[in-house]
DNA sequence: GAGTGGTCTAGACCACTGA
DNA sequence: CAGTGGTCTAGACCACTCG
């Protein structure tokens, strides 16, 4: 179905405009981004599990080996998840490795205990200008908020606000959110299609306001963590915007620099 | 001079461990690890050339692809820099591309003005407790305990408290600091052979003590984003541990995750 | 043009999984 | 055992840099 792209290397043709613009382009980023678009268009769905590299090498009429150079680079990009013996298959964030994998908190004491979410609100709103921007949609254009509470050992630690899409994620409701057991971020994916496949974040200290104070158990004025975090799915598109404000008293938010 | 690797995979013999643990290590992981030992000895310097493909790969006794892969993984660490056409060289803090490559802050409004260092202290010390533990010193060993602000646009927005170990860098002063042009890290690699190549930190939102709120001209209680980072060389040896605090009032701290 | 890294192929064998 | 990804090799050609 998707046209095989042009031979190169071994012993054949050109392999892209000759003219103008050099604009070369390796044949296994050609592959790659073949399968990004089945990806996307939902040809595999998360978890599942993809053709063999010899069978995909057929498919797109090249070497094995430049299958497995595309498929290491969607890897790298925590697209495709590799199981030797098993097969290939879709990322998805219903893995209990990869649970939560945006959440870098971490209690100062070592172990996690559980974890309590409180759903405190959720309604459907038109986007602040500022959201809008965010979100790349108009001002004024419906989307979805949700504000809720992580607790952790019985103490409220995270006060998130969220905007989504509205038209991304029709019939999404409080009770739905309240009664899913598991990751936001993998209803998303089951119930709407939505893959998050990366984030950016920005993150600052700021003073607590006296609503926040109030759910998170501080004072008003009290340090908090602040982290803005705009989501994307296939083809950086910005589908979730979220506010939270950490209590870091008693955890921390980790990194790692290379 | 280093042991050439045992082959494999072609038609040869055993890898590695037969009996009791299998403990298998692909070709090229020996070979990353016999480059990696190079690197830290200092056969090649931070911004040489190292040795082509082909030159590796008849000294190793293994084929030019499998250099290829060591090399690309020491390349995803950011331990050495791809450059076709010229060839394969050290990374290091140097490069206009990648100086400050820890310092992950942003400032609201676009365009960075020139930055302003100041070295408040810079005295020999004994290791705290705390800080002995990070940096895997007995407490009571000798350390270099260096404070200093960092300005932008003519405001202070970072102060760093930075301990290192003392024997690593026995010489440092305060006059060298001050009067040195370019990154930290890199005085480190020129002048005491000491390259950092990854570190964690753990993030926080603290409220401002007198003196920081002194030196970073804010109110006493202000949110800070307090910042504690340790990096590490080779061997994930601990070698600075520096406690910042941000004001991010017009800054903020950026973060991708994926 | 010589030398470097970058791409591509083809084929063999190894390690792991599950029926 | 067959089938998957993982490693290794050998050789060809492409893209880039620099003298």
């Amino acid at each position: 179905m998707p046209a095989p792209p042009q031979a190169a290397g071994h012993a054949t043709a050109p392999v892209v405009a000759r003219d103008a613009a050099p604009a070369f382009s390796p044949l296994y980023q050609q592959i790659k981004v073949l399968l990004t678009h089945s990806l996307q268009g939902g040809e595999w769905r998360p978890g599942e599990l993809i053709p063999s590299e010899l069978e995909l090498a057929a498919r797109f009429k090249v070497s094995q080996g430049t299958v497995r150079k595309a498929i290491d680079a969607l890897a790298d990009d925590r697209l495709l998840v590799r199981r030797q013996g098993k097969g290939t298959f879709v990322a998805t964030h219903a893995e209990r490795e990869v649970r939560f994998r945006f959440l870098r908190l971490v209690p100062d004491n070592g172990k996690s205990g559980g974890m309590a979410r409180r759903f405190i609100d959720c309604r459907r709103q038109r986007a602040p200008a500022d959201v809008a921007r965010a979100l790349a949609l108009r001002a004024g254009d419906p989307t979805l908020q949700v504000r809720r509470v992580l607790s952790f050992e019985g103490r409220p630690v995270v006060l998130d606000d969220i905007w989504l899409p509205g038209h991304a994620f029709k019939g999404l409701t409080a009770e739905r959110l309240s009664e899913y057991r598991g990751p936001m971020y993998r209803l998303f994916e089951t119930e709407f299609g939505v893959r998050m496949i990366r984030a950016d974040e920005k993150l600052r200290a700021v003073g607590a306001d006296a609503e926040s104070a109030a759910l998170l158990e501080v004072e008003p004025g009290a340090p908090l963590l602040s982290v803005e975090r705009l989501s994307f799915t296939y083809g950086d598109r910005p589908l979730e915007l979220r506010r939270g404000l950490y209590d870091t008293s008693a955890h921390y938010y980790r990194n790692e620099l290379s």
